[in-house]
DNA sequence: GGCGGGAGTGAGAGCGCTCTCGGGATGACG
DNA sequence: CGTCATCCCGAGAGCGCTCTCACTCCCGCC
């Protein structure tokens, strides 16, 4: 196999440079407190000799890693396969590589996994997690509590960990987005407003309800049809709603999929959107949005800045001050209603 | 900050184990010339303080990592944004974790994140590299390689590298499939197929014009429009083929999203799928093809195979005897062909 | 001109692990 | 019963780095 070079060390810069190995560790590592003769020096015998730190050498005394991982829940794969995660991947990435820290991915894929990844990051590898598990259930969130490394979710966790100290998490703020998506509608002249919910076990979907039920005030339980965040769910509480409200003339899907499951439906039945009915969705998935048939209203989130914000609270060492950040939506208006 | 608990060392459990650190060491990396009682009790040691072994201790020593990087190219966060990449991503999770070996991910932004995804893969802070950078002209390839460590692509490189070695690299049978794809259409009968090319500075669109040209043979130079893999690019090339060829009877198109974006200008223009025109995308990425009106015929590719692949031929250090591996692609009936 | 103090540098002690090597116990065999 | 090979196990030497601590200068000050 490739016999890779021996790698120059820290003794071999110090060598050559004509100093201790003391005084190229403090040039590597900032420069401070070295006179800038000694500084020049230094830094010429490092880039002759091509030295990089070892990285294992460093971890080892130091205790630190400069590393993050990014767990995500086997349930959030589906999320995962979608615009939605690899956005805030980016922003994750973007900012960890603002500071010199690596992403450690983590897909958890099952029971076993849990554990796994329990040992994992308990094992001292990583400096820090971000972790996305949005379900009421997930026993995965108190796992990493218990690793005791600094955490931050993606996502409004389902519970409040047993010390009485809140959970940080970064969310977009759905409860405030479903409230602009539902108020629109009736701003629009509609009178039946509809909600196509989301799989009623993930946070995001409880709190899109919740803004729902904030401006309808007095819901027509008939109104409300649980989906599951799929377009087939979508199809499926769209024929649900349709039978049992025909004069429905508007529908907040809890989010774009669900929506285009909706229109589907709709134009099938002969509904024209949004003349018949308006349809609106959540969080504005390109392509998806744009290429419903109408074009998809939608409420949009930015989801670069969540992972960015998440990866820069964590490394901040937030925890202390702060328990949840909400980030704002805003409305994007194509064709649908 | 959370103040974590100093971690058990091999010296602790050798202690409470009444043995040496050597013994220790051997039971934990995997038992072999010891004892089976004295195994049991270290055995039992290990659990009783929760002894995790230091990465960066080990590290230090063996020069093994047991960790790979997978680096993304920038040009390749619009594939990353869509399902495609996270299921690759998932499939050589999957058997990096079945191979206790961890996934630092790497993503790239423009030119100055080259250096430093060089200087990282030189630095030896990971075993290997996976990396999906698709197009002809990119210069991290060639950065890679120049790291010295051992490497698989995702998708076949657009270069040799100048050593003459070959490249070792899993994609999928692009050529082959584009002939699927294009004798469906004419088994179906129809004299006139078009191709909307992906975007041809990409090897997998250059791969599938060149399985188009081969069941053609004597190509009309008209019924080939350069697309760019997205809808809208699907959507001008449809038109401008349109309006050059009236009679065109079917359509392969390089991807999903360009077929997704051909169909809607073949219903504007009130052509009727696959009655008028036949329409065969690429990839089968869900939910695109399941979405489209009407359901996309497609050609699909096992995308986490390939990632599963890739990280299988990593880990076995492959590279020696072997280039490329293609994997089959399968034809996938729906309404629009 | 001696002296205290601050700044710059080097020596050395580990960080926690693996791995070689040698010694002691054990079993096979003559 | 002696000899030798075999098998286990422990001692100890690092892996490459950081960081403390002591030492040396060189300044300013009385």
């Amino acid at each position: 196999m490739s016999e890779t070079a021996p790698r120059p060390t820290l003794e071999a810069v110090a060598a050559r440079a004509g100093v201790s190995r003391a005084t190229v560790s403090r040039v590597v590592n900032g420069g401070d407190g070295v006179r800038e003769p000694l500084v020049e020096r230094v830094r010429r015998a490092v880039e002759e000799l091509g030295y990089v730190p070892n990285q294992a050498a460093r971890s080892l005394v130091t205790r630190r890693h400069d590393a993050i991982a990014v767990v995500v829940a086997e349930p959030e794969t589906r999320v995962f396969a979608d615009p939605f995660f690899a956005l805030q991947l980016r922003g994750i990435s973007k900012e960890l590589t603002a500071h010199d820290n690596q992403l450690v991915l983590l897909l958890t894929e099952g029971r076993d996994d849990h554990a796994r990844v329990g040992r994992y990051l308990a094992g001292g590898h990583v400096d820090g997690a971000l972790v996305f598990s949005l379900h009421l259930d997930d026993p995965l969130p108190g796992l990493i509590q218990r690793a005791g490394i600094p955490t931050v979710f993606g996502g409004r966790p389902g519970w409040r960990d047993g010390t009485g100290e809140e959970v940080v998490y970064v969310d977009s703020d759905n409860r405030g987005g479903a409230r602009d998506a539902v108020r629109h509608l009736v701003g629009l002249g509609r009178s039946r407003v509809a909600h196509i919910t989301g799989a009623l076990d993930q946070t995001s979907a409880v709190d899109r309800l919740e803004g729902y039920r904030d401006v309808i005030g007095d819901v027509d339980a008939r109104l409300v049809v649980e989906g599951d965040f799929t377009p087939a769910g979508g199809e499926r509480a769209m024929r649900e709603l349709l039978d049992r409200c025909p004069d429905v003339d508007a529908v907040f899907a809890a989010n774009d999929l669900t929506a285009s499951g909706a229109l589907r439906v709709l134009r099938e039945h002969g509904r024209r959107a949004p003349d018949d009915v308006a349809v609106i969705g959540f969080d504005d998935m390109l392509p998806i949005a744009e290429q419903t048939d109408p074009p998809l209203t939608t409420i949009r989130q930015d989801i670069e800045e969540m992972g960015r914000l998440m990866a820069r609270l964590l490394l901040k060492g937030a925890g202390d001050a702060m328990s949840g950040v909400v980030l704002p939506t805003t409305l994007v208006r194509r064709a649908s209603a």
